[in-house]
DNA sequence: ATTTCACATAGATAATTATCTATGTGAGGT
DNA sequence: ACCTCACATAGATAATTATCTATGTGAAAT
């Protein structure tokens, strides 16, 4: 049972990198297409992949196809699985 | 007031690490002297030395000296501020 | 069918960081 | 005074990782 705090490491991993945190801040509000997250950096196409590879991965965030585009979204259970664990320290 | 985003990376960052994360867990029973935690480790001292130096300046650990001893215990405002932060997201 | 667009993957590189050995420091004990 | 103990600091090294350029893929439009 206690991988949670493996899983914990592993999401404070990805929200430790200043620019997955700001992907999450921007995702806090609504669903993004990769192209307009992209938009708010200045880092490349193939980085911003990177990073949000890293992100779904850890089931921080979903994506989502649709045609041509990638939509991605918060997954606020595992955040909410982050919180409780802080919450018990 | 934005550099709360900034302050919570920078604590994420210190808790992504799986030993720094573990001795955050060992002081959120007890305040605990620097060898005892040691003990529950396979690193040599100065490397712990490094990572409550680590804890420490985020303000996630705080140090009290006693004698020969350095004693270490949570700061758990500061883990509050991670936890509002997340549950704001 | 070809082109274009949005994104992913591969491979290389540079920056960060976790760890080590060696040594310094400062408090107590003998 | 000296020694020992608990911990910190310095410097080096190895492992991770963030980033880049180049290229692949798959969907839609022409």
């Amino acid at each position: 049972m206690e991988n949670n705090s493996e899983d914990c490491c592993a999401i404070c991993k990805a929200l430790s990198d200043p620019i997955r945190l700001k992907i999450v801040q921007l995702l806090s509000g609504t669903e993004l297409c990769a192209c307009v997250i992209l938009e708010k950096f200045s880092i490349t196409q193939p980085t911003l992949s990177h990073h949000m590879r890293t992100l779904c991965s850890l089931g921080l965030v979903k994506a989502r196809k649709s045609g041509k585009w990638t939509y991605y979204c918060l997954d606020r259970q595992t955040l909410q699985k982050l919180s409780l664990f802080i919450n018990d320290l």
